[in-house]
DNA sequence: ACACAATGTGCGCAATACGAACGATAAGTC
DNA sequence: GACTTATCGTTCGTATTGCGCACATTGTGT
């Protein structure tokens, strides 16, 4: 084991290196082997299987031969988040409500560390768009309109920081590759109030972003999404606009 | 330490007391104390304290002061789930579809041990009942519609056991008190195909389940509330039954 | 069928984590 | 406000838990 010096006694090791195991289940793949895991989270085999073993005890994962998959139950520990900060009455029936104004999706997103982490949805039947991420899903930070929109909310340093280091994986033809380019763009964003990207993370789609988190506070913005050339954007930006103001009204985010 | 003779060496105690300390964040408290998290776990208050510490440090959890509340970031372990099972591509837009024909919320439900767990549902903009509970709460299974169908739905052996060792909270003056009523009433659930409740959850709602799996699956059933008289509910469960008929054809349940 | 690569597992050993005891804080009483 | 008691948070000695190496087993390529 490691011998670090100034080893952390406040802290459970083995506990941590199991949590990273269960976030190796990131939805990128429906099932993971032990070697698998053992790779993505950088531990031993050994030490992986006791990890995973621990989890299908839990009822967390559900061992078939020699791979694993997550349970619903995990979504429990969703349900505590979601219960204890009452999104259900006081999150979901604000964005149920522009969404059907704007008939389309619109999405609730903040950061998480150099992701956009989805926190809410209201998706609409037939709606113009539907990209299949959800409540939990992780988007990329540089090339969507949720993460330029968070990133434009941040202190200049971070945002350039952050800049710098997050991933930058070309999506589409469209997507900008320039570093300083999306540093432009963001400082656009910060200027106007509003993000719209067109097609830099799905071909043909057009992402619209607003804050809704105030200076200070943890940043969060909405977001929807339109088929590229589908209309102006200006009565959308609004209608998003409109609905950031009532989430800030009923205080649904401020302990964030 | 407990010197269990028969000790599993492949399950890290440690990481299993921590997960502990995760799932008593369930949504009944927005935040909770140290001690707060002894009693519910039954630990030393030095392990819920490093359990604690360590998911404050993974960023899991948020301190303030003596209190801990649980951060956004825990919507990331149900994204895994719900992206790696393509919940927002074949789950949530049957539910939209049939939640808009139905004009009112439809929830999607499995059953964890001795709870009703919710998976999904579509939630519509004015609906008749909107009683504020999320993907991921849990309901009570022996009086609700969605529990009992549920029950209807396992085999008559371990629908006997539940009846008897769930609990029995009496949650409204409607509230079947007798376990052997509540199985009458799951038996007529099992014949007729549906389940419906009035009252006996929250006063003055009714509500509609059926069944979504097939004998032999993981029960999983679909359900919508109404306020109590507000009309027949023949067609409804009919939408109710479109639904799971959609449900069960895109497979999308089928792993779980 | 064989060789090699990859993966899964057992168990010796020591690092990690438990929890008793003590310190700190909160609550109740006068 | 002072004092007592109860409750909660933290430290650190000790031993139990869990790490990871080496071996066993399984999978893959020729």
């Amino acid at each position: 084991m490691s011998s670090v010096a100034t080893q952390d006694r406040n802290i459970a090791s083995t506990f941590a290196k199991g949590m990273a195991v269960l976030a190796a289940f990131d939805g990128s793949h429906e099932t993971l082997s032990l070697a698998d895991l053992a790779r993505a989270t950088g531990q031993d085999r050994a030490t992986a299987r006791r990890g995973v073993l621990t989890l299908v005890q839990l009822g967390y994962l559900h061992q078939n031969d020699r791979r694993f998959r997550l349970t619903p139950k995990v979504l429990s520990l969703a349900g505590g988040f979601l219960q204890a900060n009452a999104f259900g009455r006081q999150v979901q029936p604000v964005l149920n409500y522009h969404a059907a104004m704007l008939g389309a999706d619109i999405t609730l997103a903040l950061r998480d560390g150099e992701n956009v982490l989805l926190l809410a949805q209201s998706t609409v039947r037939d709606g113009p768009v539907s990209y299949g991420f959800t409540l939990g899903s992780r988007l990329p930070l540089l090339h969507t309109s949720l993460g330029r929109m968070l990133l434009a909310c941040e202190p200049e340093s971070l945002m350039q920081e952050l800049v710098t280091r997050a991933p930058l994986p070309r999506h589409t033809e469209r997507a900008l590759e320039n570093r300083a380019d999306i540093a432009q763009a963001i400082g656009t964003a910060r200027i106007s109030g509003s993000c719209v990207t067109d097609g830099e993370f799905e071909t043909g789609i057009a992402g619209l972003a607003v804050p809704v988190s105030r200076p200070g506070e943890r940043a969060a913005v909405v977001g929807a999404s339109f088929p590229s050339g589908s209309g102006p954007h200006d009565a959308r930006l609004q209608r998003l606009h409109l609905c950031a103001a009532d989430l800030r009204q009923n205080q649904a985010l401020e302990k964030l």
